[in-house]
DNA sequence: AGCACGCCGACT
DNA sequence: GTCGGCGTGCTC
């Protein structure tokens, strides 16, 4: 029997691959799981390459414990993938490939995974195109993108660019329905930034294609649910695979179209790990696989906004509501230096909240900041309730009697008296959900008031289980953080007020105002989705802020993303940050900051390229986290090739210095 | 990252 | 006398 050396990627930091000796009955082949011996430990690997030969030294290889050949082997382009995202964001390939897979399925007995086989062999593969619901009328613009992306040939993307309501949804589904009919192996990845928030699309897919032919995939499914799932795409029986950013590593054979939704959502990229963005993975899938591509967005982020304005990506336009009634909610500035707030809320956003109420209409508040208040402060000395091991204040959670930090997690009682002067008298400053909240209940004592944010949410299905309280009209004003900006369409819903969003106007952050632009109409499209029958009345927006001059509430009136887009895309051009400019971001860590720093000056000093500015360390802007200082080196080119060369050489000379802190790497980072 | 091996302080 | 600190080195 002729013996094969397999290349196998495992899930270590190590930045190789390892070779292992076959010589079973079977032919290993590449994208085959195998169990090897590992140091002292058993893991599995994925084979990424095959040999009659190797070249590490005989006396070193080991032998493969089994190969898995009951599982299809993941297909080249599937191991394409992975190597590209290894590269690109400067990591090891198993590192990427093997976490991609579901835990059960790559586990060190088989057990999970002969299950898994077994209860999909017994499932019939359904005509994905045997629809279930019929598909709904569709208007001129909608048909003319359906058209588009389901006739397109080949890499085509498309930025579909349409407010809430629009009827993005449609387009997707029936664009899709047009490429499953046309090949009956063909399947469709839609991604979606966050599932349990955007249950609406999750029900309308279900409904209208069979369920059998949809998987879903995402982190809130239990191990052998979402192995099962990730099996049924990589086996082809999924026929559309919805799920959010870690769908895009999943196994897709005959993968013929890919949607991006809501495409700007910050959501798609991973903050931690491999710090991958779903969406730029999703755009070199579909060019790899050579298929249409859609980005939909009623705020594209500047990336995407600059390659449609460029004519690298084909703009689709939905510029009316499809639903025949519904309007866009009239949106105003509610001036704070003339109508001073009283528990945070101004007599105009109380009196519109009490016509709501006196209607029977659902209203909606957004304030960005969970807690009570964001600080507890001495009137007398001076005294800030600051985070014993964060560079960071702890914030008031009333409820749970409870001063908690927002970075470490750390709590602490609510100190009786001021720790330095003893004043009794401590003061709470700014509001958060739950002092709103509470100041609601006092306005309003007969109202029904509910709060939905991370707190409020903790137990699982708990968010679910309010979102439903809301929809059943059990809820007069619902006050929440940007988990209530997303997805659901509150039918009664006809007012909505932003509380507190000047803030992020004048951020260090340069992407701030886009973020801000995009979560204000996201929330604003909360209000009046349905439409009010009969001649009723329109839904409205108010926006409290301290700037009503300023040119963001100007666009956001007009609901004028084209012109802000264009004017933040000639600010970040002059300024010369993304998208004009890559980025990448070293971050280190250590117990002493000057450690953290001196690392970082010495991978500054290490290489030069003529392309390539490399800037100061500095120290993170909340320094210290867990007793942990931070600080940051950012690396910029305008070429991207040029970056990726850098940052390989560097990465190389990185791993190779002894280093006295933790360090990572971040392509492409969102926060800076 | 794990998990060894390998030499110096406070405990049954 | 040992238990155990984390420094350095390896994983095909």
């Amino acid at each position: 029997m002729e013996q094969q050396f397999l290349t196998v990627a495992l899930d270590t930091p190590l930045a190789t691959c390892f070779d292992y000796r076959w010589q079973g009955e079977e032919r290993a082949a590449p994208g085959q799981l195998v169990l090897v011996p590992f140091g002292r430990r058993q893991e599995v690997g994925v084979v990424v390459g095959v040999g009659a030969r190797s070249e590490v030294p005989a006396d070193k290889i080991k032998d493969v414990l089994a190969l898995r050949t009951q599982l299809a082997p993941l297909p080249p382009d599937w191991i394409a993938l992975c190597a590209f995202a290894a590269d690109y964001y400067q990591r090891p390939l198993g590192e990427v490939a093997v976490p991609s897979l579901p835990k059960n399925l790559r586990a060190t007995t088989t057990v999970a995974l002969d299950r898994a086989l077994k209860k999909l062999a017994k499932a019939v593969p359904a005509e994905a195109a045997a629809a279930g619901q019929a598909p709904p009328e569709l208007n001129a613009a909608q048909r003319e993108a359906a058209d588009a992306i389901g006739s397109a040939q080949g890499f085509s993307p498309v930025l579909l660019y349409g407010v809430t309501g629009s009827g993005k949804t449609e387009v997707y589904l029936q664009a899709a329905a047009r490429i499953l009919e046309r090949d009956p192996q063909a399947q469709v990845l839609i991604l979606v930034p966050e599932i349990n928030l955007t249950p609406q699309l999750e029900q309308n897919v279900r409904a209208r294609f069979p369920a059998s032919a949809v998987a879903t995939l995402h982190s809130g499914l239990a191990e052998g649910e979402r192995g099962l799932h990730w099996l049924a795409a990589h086996l082809g029986q999924a026929r559309i695979v919805l799920g959010t950013r870690l769908a895009i590593l999943a196994s897709l054979p005959n993968l013929k179209l890919v949607i991006v939704d809501e495409e700007h959502d910050p959501s798609y990229k991973q903050q931690e790990g491999l710090r991958y963005s779903a969406r730029d993975l999703a755009v070199w899938r579909a060019r790899q696989r050579d298929i249409p591509i859609v980005l939909g967005s009623a705020t594209p982020s500047l990336e995407t906004w600059q390659h449609a304005q460029s004519g690298r990506y084909r703009k689709l336009v939905l510029s009316e509501r499809a639903s025949r009634d519904a309007v866009l909610p009239r949106i105003r500035l509610v001036d704070m230096e003339r109508d001073k707030p009283g528990q945070g809320l101004t007599s105009t956003l109380v009196s519109a909240l009490k016509l709501r109420l006196e209607r029977g209409e659902q209203s909606l508040l957004f304030l960005n900041r969970r807690g009570y208040a964001p600080v507890l402060a001495c009137d007398a000395c001076g005294w800030i309730g600051n985070c014993p091991r964060c560079t960071a204040f702890m914030v008031l959670h009333k409820p749970e009697h409870r001063l908690r930090c927002h970075h470490c997690s750390l709590e602490q009682r609510i100190p009786r008296s001021c720790p330095t002067c003893g004043n009794i008298d401590l003061q709470p400053l700014g509001r958060g959900t739950q002092r709103i909240e509470e100041g609601l209940q006092q306005i309003f004592p007969q109202a029904r008031v509910m709060r939905i944010d991370a707190d409020s949410t903790r137990l699982k299905g708990s968010a679910q289980a309010a979102f439903e309280t809301v929809h059943r009209g059990e809820v007069d004003i619902l006050i929440g953080t940007q988990m209530v900006a997303k997805g659901h369409d509150f039918r009664n819903l006809t007012l909505v007020g932003v509380l507190n969003p000047d803030t992020s106007l004048f951020s260090h952050d340069y992407r701030a105002s886009e973020r801000l632009f995009a979560q204000l109409m996201q929330v604003s499209g909360r209000a009046g989705r349905a439409g009010r029958r009969e001649g009723g009345n329109a839904s409205e927006v108010l926006i409290q802020t301290r700037y009503p001059t300023h040119p963001l509430y100007a666009a956001l009136m007009r609901h004028d993303y084209d012109s802000f887009a264009g004017t933040l895309l000639e600010e970040r051009q002059q300024a010369g940050v993304p998208p004009f400019m890559y980025q990448a971001l070293l971050r280190a860590e250590a117990r002493e900051l000057q450690a953290a720093l001196d690392f970082l000056q010495q991978a500054a000093g290490m290489l030069h390229h003529p392309a390539i500015t490399i800037n100061d360390p500095i120290p993170m802007t909340v320094t210290r986290v867990a007793n942990v200082e931070r600080a940051q080196l950012l690396v910029e080119s305008a070429s991207r090739p040029a970056l990726q060369s850098f940052l390989k050489a560097w990465m190389a000379e990185l791993r190779a210095t002894k280093a006295r802190a933790r360090w990572s790497l971040e392509v492409d980072p969102l926060d800076i």
